[in-house]
DNA sequence: GTCTATATCGGGATAGAC
DNA sequence: GTCTATCCCGATATAGAC
């Protein structure tokens, strides 16, 4: 048992990239295999069917979107500096992993049901409460101004994802390469940051 | 030539609605003819074939998302007012057509340089400059605390847009149903106005 | 213009040799 | 475990009668 590069291993990966670009109908059996390096058949030697792979990635995809929505408000810090550490921790991880939102949301809206369920029974549902209750007593002491909790957290996320999915459109419109796009992307850990703190002063 | 219901209309319509929901790869041409009522073969004798009629379909919805953007930037009222009738207007459009977002997102990234070509040679493309020019002059009077235009105008978007795109997994995670969700749409309008407002307070 | 029948093709899946 | 060849089905597309 080889630790690393096992043909199972390539396999996923292989059908990780493929499936994330193109989703469940847009990907080939063929391009995974390309892309893996061997055979058509081997794809269904190790995984029977192209929908136990597809399952197989979108778990796991889901369960890193879960971990990340975990970071994001989890955690004992002070307010501003949660937020702060939270705004970096998400953007940069989606920088490694850019497709990840886009192919996360289109499988939810093709198939509402299956998925909601896995979020919610997943262990690592992101604790949400926690961090609702710091904003109100933030609010009730006054050094807050008093905003609807969810609809700040939906902003925030809002506010860190989007660009990534509309990363082309984005670079068409304002002419930007991909190096300068991941220049906007750190600027705009400072932007987010300073712009929800300063929308929240009382 | 009568004016409502010739068959190319239905035709279009239907592929709208089978399209925006499953993406090119993922409609099938005889889901279309089913939803317009009509016989497969009608469908190639109207429109060569699948990617023609989805080329319409895109370019529509392209024309239909940037005729939004401009509704948001464009116009010479006062800046609170006009963020405010922006984020209602924007909120308001999506709300009557929940998928298309996700639909031009999705084949953006697909296919970048087709699309994004389209966006740029567009006639309707909106004025962005506009906008900007009167925010740096907000910020110089002082009016105005000093923020990246586009880094705002970002921000906007994102938080109007964003919830539909997440929609199913939103409902999931606060257990809201379809009305309630439209609730919550209708809050966020004054929600995202006031919270951008406040964020640029000086 | 509208239908039925059919050609054609791509891609998921399996058989079987090695 | 890995390969080639093949099956098989679903989906696009076309032919041709009416």
């Amino acid at each position: 048992m080889q630790t690393t590069n096992t043909t199972e291993q390539q396999i996923i990966e292989a059908a990780r990239k493929i499936f994330m670009h193109r989703g469940l109908t847009g990907a080939r059996m063929q391009d995974i295999a390309d892309e893996a390096g061997i055979n058509k058949a081997m794809l269904h030697y190790y995984y029977r069917s192209k929908d136990k792979l597809f399952d197989i990635v979108l778990t796991e995809a889901v369960d890193q979107m879960l971990s990340r929505l975990n970071a994001v408000f989890s955690g004992d810090l002070e307010l501003p500096e949660k937020i702060r550490s939270a705004v970096d921790n998400y953007i940069t991880g989606i920088s490694e992993n850019p497709f990840l939102p886009l192919f996360v949301l289109n499988e939810i809206n093709q198939n509402p049901h299956r998925i909601a369920e896995r979020f919610l029974s997943a262990p690592n549902f992101p604790n949400i409460r926690g961090f609702a209750q710091q904003l109100l007593e933030g609010m009730e002491k006054g050094t807050l101004r008093k905003v609807d909790p969810v609809q700040l957290m939906i902003s925030i996320i809002s506010m860190c994802i989007f660009p990534f999915l509309a990363k082309p459109l984005l670079q068409a419109v304002f002419t930007i390469d991909d190096p300068a796009f991941l220049g906007f992307m750190e600027e705009r850990k400072v932007f987010v940051t300073e712009f929800v703190l300063n929308a929240l002063r009382p």
